[in-house]
DNA sequence: ACCTGAACACCGTTCAAGT
DNA sequence: ACCTGAACACCGTTCAAGT
């Protein structure tokens, strides 16, 4: 077999912790959470574990600025802009969307939603990752900037200052688990041709569910059926716009 | 130091599938995620690696067996009913709330959305575990199990049956996201003491995040003194009902 | 059928030593 | 200041052997 990627070539740019990161995303998107180890860094960057160390406190660390980086570009860009390379450095601002109204601040929602949903997608780590890294880490970096750049679209929703914290956290709550949940490619492929195996998976789950016992699961049974042909994206917005709705229903009516 | 729990008296049991998810929990609950090795779980039980692996496959399998004895537990029985022991079996039906008035569906979903919540906080591990087993084993039976719970309720609100499946979605992605971040806990308490770590931890949260650069986290910042009183458990069901009242606006009305 | 325990391959991390 | 690479402790998993 031997499936040797020859990349053991003399290193040509100096190690640093930019690049430590950037090669761990890549192994991440490519061979999975389990890809990840300071053996392959090692070999992809042509350096011995030492050397990371010396830029990198530990694996936790890394997996916190690789999640860091890609979290920082899907929040600054919105929705699939298909940037191939991952800069693990993003714009301080993000790119103002359509002049605002006070009714396109709910489309600001849903494009920065959209945004982290797709990266999600491109990045099947990243559901297991944000889990990990807000419910034990949310002093880092990754949960201000997730809350900033939806909380901002919330400040310029009609909505009272002193609900801003609950709304934004209901939303970001709302987008984390679903785009986490929705987020079932098998590992491995980069992108993953939209109709083929995706529609196959969610044949294979809907039979499932129609399988289970009439007892005790009459009501996933009933709609086990609607699974079947839906949009993933589609799903998500809907539920994004259920909120939203909320908000508009519960404050400022 | 030679801190040893000499729990390893002659087995008195037998050893079966059921004591081992059972040891698994407890170890869980006790040292945390890194606590659960097979080694440790050897010594607890008394017995050989390869005891373990008659009865459970890997730990991949494991770790779903002790989320799942701890989610069924969990929807079956609503809020903290302080079960001591948790028994990987659950009963088939979840005991009935106050026999069903239409409008009385939300407080059951209230009441499930609690019980998972508190799940968590009880045993913090759930939150990682549970974003592993949905995103990358949905036809497992952890998701029907939530599925299921919330969705009975969900067809007793006065929601058309083709809004079944993307409603009752939405609210267990709202429930699971938001229950996540808020089960910080530090690791291996097993009740804490609800006003002191907790308060504190709030505290330096509040505090890092009011000293965030003011150019680029001016929402955050903003709301960062929020964040210092907050009851976890309000906050969380002032999201829910966010999502139940963007529901009655957007359906049947 | 169920359990034992030595052995294997692999992992994160350290550290004395080099430049 | 930055990097090397051997070495360490520990982990999940296997398997021939026992009962």
């Amino acid at each position: 077999m031997a499936t040797r990627t020859r990349r053991s070539q003399r290193r040509t740019q100096a190690l640093s912790r930019e690049r430590i990161v950037e090669a761990a995303v890549e192994l991440l998107d490519t061979a999975g959470e389990s890809g990840l180890t300071f053996r392959a860094l090692t070999e992809r960057l042509a350096t011995g574990p030492g050397a990371i160390y010396w830029h990198v406190a530990n694996k936790e660390e890394l997996l916190g600025a690789a999640t860091d980086a890609v979290v920082a570009a899907a929040v600054a860009i919105g929705p699939s802009a298909a940037t191939a390379t991952t800069s693990p450095a993003a714009p301080a601002t993000p790119p103002a969307e359509e002049a605002g109204a006070a009714g396109s601040a709910q489309d600001g929602v849903r494009l920065v939603a959209l945004g982290l949903f797709d990266a999600i997608v491109r990045h099947p780590w990243l559901a297991t990752q944000l889990a990990t890294q807000l419910s034990r880490n949310p002093w880092g970096t990754v949960t201000p900037r997730i809350f900033e750049s939806i909380g901002r679209r919330v400040s310029a929703l009609d909505v009272p200052e002193s609900s801003w914290f609950t709304v934004t956290s209901a939303l970001v709550h709302y987008i984390l688990g679903a785009a986490g949940q929705n987020a079932v490619n098998k590992a491995g492929a980069r992108t993953l041709a939209p109709g083929v195996d995706r529609a196959e998976f969610l044949d294979t789950v809907s039979t499932a569910w129609e399988e289970l016992d009439p007892d005790e699961y009459p009501f996933t049974r009933a709609v086990a059926e609607q699974i079947r042909g839906h949009d993933d994206r589609e799903q998500f917005l809907a539920g994004v716009d259920l909120v939203l709705a909320g908000v508009t229903a519960t404050h400022h009516r």
